[in-house]
DNA sequence: CAAATTAGGTTAAACGTTTTATCAAATAAA
DNA sequence: TTTATTTGATAAAACGTTTAACCTAATTTG
């Protein structure tokens, strides 16, 4: 068997107390007793469970990790790389994330995540957005929380956010700096807050620049973003208008189905129509052309995230905190001067 | 505060050690008790404490799933998608993940993962080949494991394999098929079992098509697996031999190296040289030519060896059965007729 | 110098379950 | 009818920690 803080209490010959006080830090103790205790500890390698310390103290170092169903997608390179980032954080901070999935759809009546129903977590990261539905009934549980790429309207959170306008004054700028004007902007779920801030960004750089606006060159819907959706929407583009010359794809998935669509079409990118997208995903460098795009830190999000949590939790950090992680113009060969 | 089990026993008006029993689903307690108990169950909403219940009865829902640092990288597609199967059926099994990772190097005296010093898992995933120092002492803890695509050499374990020894003779049997007969096997790490499975088939299948074996054509080395070492390796391969016309690299990322390397030689694919790769990660579609491979089911290892190891937990299933997943010829454009 | 405080530790209760032994009542066997 | 067995439930110990309350000896304060 293991040895428990019996053991160690016995061979060291304090009481248990005093090792639970050693192991927690306590400054009761004095230096000599705390280092008998300490040798004792790591000779017998023993190390406290985790089963008996969450009972008692309700401390059971782990991370909840929510996203909605349809955002972890065998295929969605995004949030997957969030979770990643999670891990690799929670890793150097002696904690696990536990990941659960609700449905896009949530209804009062659903069942939570089972880690919240037996209380088998210190707090919570939710990835991008979640129905409101589900946010009133945790707000009720009244636990450390912290949402990534996404902020409620409903009460006061800590984020960790992108800074989509700037990416979308990026990228468009950059399209207007090699020379184009009629540069459309596609993006489904129009009605998602990032997605509306990459729009705005669009908007603003059209504007600075005293392009007129035209919003036939917007082309939004309230599918999820999806590569068919990409496909659809540049259909769609392309029936209204034909002398468009570069686009804007809300994100890198819908990108490569507008690349797609091109291909299909022959338009050929860049020479015939420029192409940038936002996120940088994996894919982006294997495609062909290399895709231009606006890289958004995921691994770093989720340690940000993870960072952030664990200091709401311990209450080193105020429980509304916002983080901005910059984003990043990724220059290759999708985009290219007017011709 | 959440309800507790005393709180369901008064109010049922049993014992707490009846409420016990009908949640472990004991044949001891009369159907009248047992409805009335769980009724009462769900108007409070009773969810017993993870916690609480690991201590004493030594269940924590909680799987271990292990891999050493390199298997983990940012980059690595194969064991993220392996570890993303794991998720998936554990959700469904009402189980959780907890993942580690251990030195590629790990020696006697490295740390365990720390779920296994708190005794916070009930068995433990193994996800690729892992150094022995740590199954001699993972031996000694004497608890449910599953190797997932590596068969350690010492003791007998659960394992889900790859039919590697098949995939290496569908890929070389359909480049034959095609025409080729100066054909290249590239891959690293050759004292990698299952990379030496695939180079095994490779030479059957050449053998079995009467074709003169040339070990020329046979470039290994002990690297690591990597887009750099395929680019090597191709290097190596077109100093020695200038009438390759097909390649079997020996896995996905490998190929992608394999093909920049013909890219930047000005060798078209599949025009002058055809490649077809190994597991069909998700950029084979993306890269141009979409890689002709074989298909390795990823996740579906992930939920093999959760099913398996619940099994094993449960006493359902041996503690040391194999599972050989199939694999499959996917063609795609990287390949083609000999010229 | 007496009283008050502090330093350094211990005792014992508590956390929320599972499980072994036990028990009473009902039923079956002799 | 008495005895043995079965059925259905309970009491209480145990799991391995944390922590509030307490204690004693040493130190400080007035």
């Amino acid at each position: 068997m293991r040895p428990t803080i019996k053991d160690v209490a016995k061979m060291a010959d304090v009481s248990i107390a005093t090792v639970s006080l050693v192991l927690n830090n306590n400054q009761r103790i004095s230096k000599e007793t705390r280092k008998k205790v300490n040798k004792v500890i790591e000779t017998l390698n023993y190390h406290p469970s985790r089963s008996a310390r969450g009972l008692v103290s309700r401390k059971t170092g782990n991370l909840g990790f929510i996203l909605t169903d349809n955002h972890f997608l065998r295929t969605e390179p995004f949030y997957t790389r969030v979770f990643l980032g999670t891990e690799f954080e929670a890793r150097e901070r002696n904690h696990y994330i536990l990941l659960s999935t609700i449905a896009a759809n949530f209804k009062k009546s659903d069942p939570l995540p089972r880690f919240i129903l037996e209380r088998n977590f210190d707090g919570i990261i939710i990835a991008g957005r979640v129905p409101d539905t589900f946010i009133n009934i945790l707000s009720n549980y009244n636990v450390p929380v912290v949402f990534v790429d996404y902020n409620p309207s409903l009460g006061e959170y800590a984020n960790v956010l992108i800074d989509n306008i700037r990416g979308g004054v990026l990228a468009t700028e950059h399209l207007i700096s090699r020379g184009h004007k009629n540069i459309a902007f596609i993006g489904g779920e129009s009605n998602h807050p990032s997605i509306n801030e990459r729009l705005q960004g669009y908007k603003t750089a059209i504007q600075n620049a005293k392009i007129k606006n035209n919003d036939n060159l917007i082309i939004t819907n309230n599918e999820f973003l999806s590569r068919q959706n990409g496909y659809d929407c540049a259909e769609i583009l392309f029936k209204k208008r034909r002398k468009v010359t570069a686009i804007f794809a809300a994100n890198d998935t819908t990108a490569i189905g507008v690349l797609q669509y091109l291909k299909d079409n022959k338009y050929k990118v860049p020479e015939d129509v420029s192409l940038i997208g936002f996120d940088d995903v994996e894919a982006d460098l294997l495609i062909d052309p290399p895709l231009t795009t606006v890289r958004v830190p995921k691994i770093e999000m989720g340690t940000e995230a993870v960072q952030l949590l664990i200091n709401i939790i311990n209450k080193k950090s105020i429980a509304a905190k916002k983080i901005i992680v910059p984003v990043k113009l990724i220059v290759r060969d999708s985009t290219s001067y007017i011709n």
